[in-house]
DNA sequence: CTGTTAGCGCTTTCAA
DNA sequence: TTGAAAGCGCTAACAG
C-alpha cells in the first residue's frame, strides 16, 4: 500500500506544516495581530489597503482562521446545535434541510445530534453540547427531561422548540398541536362519509398523539372500534407493508390513516402487492412533507391546520426568530401541516 | 407577551449566572484546577476520594466544561465533520445515522455540511469547517476542487471520502465503482432474459455514471437506443413518476432501472395510478439501501459487488479507520452495494 | 497522586 | 485607523 504522498513530501518542507496563526500573518502583512483580525471580521475598520495586504498575506500563508481560539475568546461560536429523533426516512429531513441552508448562509454551523427518540439521550447530547457553548440550540419536540430544562432555561443561549406546542416553552416554539390535526383528519374523513376506518401508527411520541385524537374524535362521531397497528419507530416502508397485513386480517377498512408518508408509502406498497386498487378498495393517508407529497398524488385531499407549512416555511420562521435574538420574550409561532390522502375522489 | 420566567428569577440571584469555570469547582472541591481536569478526563490517575470531591463540586456548581478551551489547549476537538450532498430522501441517511451513532459512542460530536452536488459548495463548507479543527472529515464522494484538495491534503487530519473509489484518495476511501455497478446491473437483467429496458436517473454525478455504465453495457451487448431520462436531483417521489411517464410515451419498457430507491418509489407509485403490473407489465430496479429495499419487497433479486454493504456496515469500517488513526498510509476499503428489483420471478 | 507554570490563538479593551 | 496589554478557560509538561 503506498505512502501517503502528500505528508511525506510535506516533511521535505520542515516547519511548514505547523499551523498559521494570526501572529504568522500578521508579520508577514507587517501590520499587528489585532489588525489582521479587524481586516478578516470588520474590513470596514481598516484602511482598504491595509486589507489588502492582509488579504494577500493570508492567502500567501494559507492561514486558516482558529474558531476554537476566536471562540474562547469572544465567547461567540458561531455554532448552531440541532436535536432531532433521527434522520433516516426522517418528517424533519426537509425543515432540516432548509434550516441549514439558511443558517449556512448566516454563517453558522450546524451540529446535528441524533435522539432516537429518547429524552434520556437527549439530555445527555444536550449536556455534551453545551459545552461547545452553541449560539443557539433546536430542539424537536417539548417534552424533554427534567435535567434538560433546567439546563437549558437557566443558560442564555437561545432555545427553539419545535414540531410541537406548549404552554411552557424553554425559550421559543415552532409548532403546531398534533391533538388538533388528528381531530382535524377525523372530520375531514367523516365529512367525506368514509365509514371504516383503520390506523398506523409508529410509536414515536407526536404520532400516537396525532392518531389517538384522530381516534377519539372519530369516537365522538359515533365509529368505534377503529383497528389500530402501533409499529416500532423509526418508520419504514416495511412498517407500513406490516401495518397493512395485520390489519386486513380483520378485514379492509375504506380508508388507512398513517403517521407518516414513508408509512403511507409501505402501505400502498403492500396494498400493490395484493393486487388491491388504491383508492377504489382502499385510500391510504399520510402526514408530513405537503411539497412532496402533493406533488406525488395529483388529485389528493389536503388538510390544513393553523396557519403556515410545515418545513421550509416553519425554518424560515424559525431563522427569522434566531435574527430577532434580542426580543427575549416566550415565542410561540405556529406551523401548519399538510395531509396527503388518496381518496375516492382522486380515484 | 409572558416575560421569560426563568431568566427573571435568574436576575434575582445575581452573578450566578456568570458561567462557572473549572477554577471554580477547583475551589469548591479544594483541589488545583489540574486535578479537576483530570478527575473529569482520566479518573484513573486521580485517588477516588479527590474523583468524588471533585464529582460533587461539578454536580454542586453546576459545572459545564467548556470545550473550545480545552479544545484550544489540547489541539483536540472532538469533532467529526460530515459532507454530503443533502439530507432529504437521501441515499445516504442510512451510513449517516450509523456512523453518527458510533461516533457519538466514541464521544465525538457531529459537524454536518450540505453540498447540494456542488463541489464549489463543498470548498465553502472545508474551508469554515478547517476553523473548527475537526479531528476528522468525512466526505461523500472522491470528485473536489483543486482548492479543497490542497487544503486537505497538507492538512494532517484524517480524511474519508466514501460512497466512491478513487486512485489517488486525499486520504482513506471506503467506496465501490459506480461504473462496475451499472455494469454488472446490465449483465444481470440480461441474463434474466429482458429485451426492454429503460433507465431514469438524477443528475448526481454518481447516480449518472452507474446509469450510463450500465447502457454502454447493454450496448456491448447488442441492446441500444435505450430510453434514458435525466431528472433534476435530488431524487423524489415525483420525479419518478415523471420520469416513467415521460418513457411511456415511447412505449413501456419491461425493466425500468433507477438510479436511486426513491425514483423507484416514484416508478411503482405512477405504474399503480396507471394501472400497469409490477412486476408483471413493468419491473423496477433501484438502487439503495438493501437493508430497507429488502424487506419491502420479498422477492427481490439482488445483484452484488465486491465485498461489503453499503449503510451500517460501510459506516462500521469507517469507524474502524478512525479508530486505526495511527496507521497513516493510503488506505481503500471497497465497499459492495445492493441492488432491488421487483421482477419476473417475484411475481 | 497532585500542584505549578506557561501557554494554546484569538479578541476585548483601552490608549495612541 | 492602528497597536499593546491582558486575558478567555483549559491542558501539556514538568516538578514535587
Amino acid at each position: 500500500m503506498a505512502k501517503k504522498i502528500a505528508r511525506n513530501q510535506s516533511v521535505a518542507i520542515p516547519e511548514q506544516t505547523e499551523s498559521v496563526t494570526l501572529i504568522d500573518v500578521a508579520r508577514v502583512a507587517g501590520v499587528a495581530p489585532m489588525t489582521v483580525s479587524r481586516a478578516l471580521h470588520r474590513p470596514e475598520l481598516v484602511r482598504s489597503d491595509t486589507a489588502r495586504k492582509v488579504r494577500e498575506a493570508v492567502r500567501a500563508t494559507g492561514y486558516v482562521p482558529n474558531m476554537l481560539a476566536g471562540g474562547l475568546a469572544s465567547s461567540k461560536s458561531r455554532l448552531v446545535a440541532i436535536l432531532l429523533p433521527t434522520i433516516a426516512n426522517s418528517i424533519f429531513a426537509d425543515t432540516v434541510q432548509a434550516l441549514m441552508d439558511g443558517l449556512t448562509a448566516s454563517g453558522y454551523q450546524t451540529l446535528l445530534g441524533l435522539t432516537g427518540y429518547s429524552t434520556a439521550r437527549e439530555e445527555e447530547l444536550v449536556e455534551a453540547i453545551l459545552g461547545r457553548r452553541p449560539d443557539g440550540i433546536v430542539l424537536a419536540g417539548t417534552s424533554h427531561t427534567e435535567a434538560t430544562i433546567k439546563r437549558l432555561t437557566k443558560g442564555k443561549i437561545p432555545v427553539v422548540e419545535i414540531w410541537d406546542l406548549t404552554d411552557k416553552p424553554i425559550d421559543m416554539v415552532i409548532g403546531f398541536s398534533h391533538e388538533q390535526v388528528g381531530a382535524e383528519v377525523a372530520r375531514h374523513l367523516i365529512r367525506k362519509g368514509y365509514q371504516r376506518f383503520g390506523v398506523i401508527s409508529v410509536d414515536d411520541p407526536r404520532g400516537l398523539r396525532r392518531c389517538r385524537s384522530l381516534i377519539n374524535e372519530l369516537a365522538s362521531h359515533g365509529k368505534t372500534n377503529v383497528p389500530f397497528e402501533v409499529l416500532q419507530a423509526p418508520a419504514t416502508l416495511q412498517g407500513g407493508r406490516e401495518g397493512l397485513s395485520r390489519m386486513i386480517t380483520s378485514g379492509c377498512p375504506e380508508v388507512v390513516v398513517c403517521s407518516s408518508d414513508t408509512l403511507a408509502q409501505g402501505v400502498l406498497a403492500e396494498a400493490a402487492s395484493r393486487g388491491l386498487n388504491v383508492p377504489g378498495d382502499v385510500a391510504v393517508m399520510g402526514f408530513g412533507d405537503l411539497s412532496t407529497a402533493a406533488h406525488v398524488y395529483p388529485a389528493l385531499s389536503t388538510v390544513r391546520v393553523d396557519g403556515a407549512t410545515i418545513g421550509k416555511n416553519a425554518a424560515a420562521a424559525l431563522l427569522a426568530r434566531f435574527a430577532a435574538e434580542a426580543d427575549k420574550d416566550q415565542v410561540a409561532v405556529r406551523m401548519d401541516t399538510g395531509f396527503s390522502i388518496i381518496d375516492r375522489e382522486s380515484a
